[in-house]
DNA sequence: CTGAATTATCGGATATGGCACATATAAGGT
DNA sequence: ACCTTATATGTGCCATATCCGATAATTCAG
């Protein structure tokens, strides 16, 4: 009933629901970035949604938030056109 | 009772359902370049796993294929190590 | 086996990531 | 207001993605 898996089609709604873990998890960009092996300011700029970060950068902060990407065919659905309403 | 959902945990895992799909579709990797915006021998690198890809070929590449990232909590019970059988 | 298609690899060029370090904003608490 | 923390921005540096063009190397059909 309700989206148990979150959408992930553009680096902001990736960089969103990074930041959004992060702060449920109470940890500051610093924090984060110490636990999956980056700096703070990367933290900020994938959490910013920078489209040329290198896949296992983002890869690493996922694991270190306790999250995986998981591949699926693209549900037609689900909102087709995004427009990442932030 | 079948994994509705793939696991994508690694740039090997991403790259080889890439592959899979890919052939699935009867494309080859010059056809995918052209869909995504990208050329043969950057298909080649992600598919055979290439850590270092950006985040946005990787979101085309996926797009073209009909595919998207789901971002979900890391399953516990789901294969804890992965050493990348391929 | 042979030729065509597919995939992998090499060199040079340009762009950008992530590092280190510094600093500038922005938020938050008292 | 103040001070501390958190987040964003800037420069120089090295590594590497992706591009382009060319070419190995592999796979596949006949």
């Amino acid at each position: 009933m309700d989206t148990m898996t979150d959408l992930a089609r553009t680096p902001k709604h990736i960089g969103n629901l990074i930041r959004r873990t992060r702060r449920k998890l109470g940890l500051s960009q610093a924090e984060l970035g110490n636990k999956a092996g980056f700096r703070q300011e990367t933290i900020s700029l994938i959490e910013t949604g920078n489209p040329a970060t290198k896949l296992e950068t983002i890869l690493a902060v996922l694991a270190a938030l306790d999250l995986e990407f998981h591949i699926v065919p693209r549900s037609k659905g689900d909102s087709g056109m995004i427009e990442d309403i932030f």
